[in-house]
DNA sequence: ATGCGTCGGGTCAGCAGGAA
DNA sequence: TTCCTGCTGACCCGACGCAT
């Protein structure tokens, strides 16, 4: 039994969700641009690593606040292998041995099925079975309920050896692999990755609206002649919300 | 039968923190 | 910069157990 540890760094749309909606690919809102893994055996030691740029479809354009932070240029991955070449190189490296995958916040292990659909891949042949390390270096560093430590403030929290800057693929995934070793293991729980849960539409790229909270007071303010008191506010928001969950509507009897 | 309190699950907006 | 997640706090409902 092996554990795959990796990282992902990812691009996306440099146009605002707002303006340019059609611009960003609700699928795939974050197209992966680098895949750093490293293998360890059942006693933690790296047996193998995988360090793959890949060459973007979706975002051919990079977005300077991701350049910025990885240092990776659209023409360090012009030159590289589509994903679906680099797929097939990651189910090399798992291999068939079993194995559990680990990554920094659950945020990697969706962004990697959500690029494996968008390119109509078979995610079969990837463990469901994952450790969120984030969540138990945080619970072992006695972060705040609710929040999540940074994996370079966990790094250094745990005098783990920083030689090589964050925000690469291939350091991060050595790191949090480092930060795993460290962590106690007695607790952590192996959870089951349920895709078809987590390929729903997020809250944010759903078509649900966002409530205009001032356009709404000034409705009553206009209406009423009169400024509307704080308390009045919380009043009409908290009665607009009420409102749509529909909870006191009678259904409409046939006969 | 009725009333009460508690619990779990639901709605929502907003915020903080972390990811790239 | 943009996106995502988890949490909070306001409220609701229905189910349940208990007391009257």
């Amino acid at each position: 039994m092996n554990y795959i540890v990796f990282d992902l760094e990812f691009n996306q749309s440099l146009n605002s969700k707002k303006e340019n909606k059609n611009l960003t690919n609700l699928k795939c809102p974050f197209e992966i641009i680098q895949i750093g893994a490293v293998k360890l055996d059942e006693n933690l030691q790296i047996i193998s690593i995988l360090n793959k740029l890949v060459k973007p479809e979706l975002y051919t354009v990079m977005n300077p606040f991701v350049e910025e932070m990885t240092g990776i240029t659209i023409d360090m991955l012009n030159t590289e292998q589509p994903f679906q070449e680099v797929y097939k190189e990651i189910l090399e490296f798992i291999g068939n041995d079993k194995n559990i995958l680990c990554v920094w916040g659950a945020c990697d292990i969706k962004e990697l099925f959500r690029n494996i659909q968008y390119h109509n891949l078979d995610i079969s042949p990837i463990s469901k079975e994952y450790i969120n390390i984030q969540f138990y270096a945080s619970k072992y560093l006695n972060c705040p309920k609710g929040t999540n430590i940074g994996l370079k403030n966990a790094a250094e929290l745990l005098n783990i050896n920083i030689e090589n800057k964050f925000h690469n693929a291939l350091n991060d995934a050595y790191y949090t692999a480092e930060v795993f070793k460290k962590i106690p293991k007695k607790n952590i729980n192996i959870i089951k990755y349920d895709v078809n849960k987590n390929m729903k539409p997020t809250r944010n790229n759903t078509e649900k609206s966002i409530l205009d909270t001032s356009k709404l007071i000034k409705q009553f303010e206009k209406m009423f002649n009169r400024e509307m008191s704080e308390e009045e506010q919380k009043i009409i928001k908290l009665a607009y919300m009420m409102g749509k969950t529909r909870q006191f509507e009678i259904p409409h009897s046939d006969n």
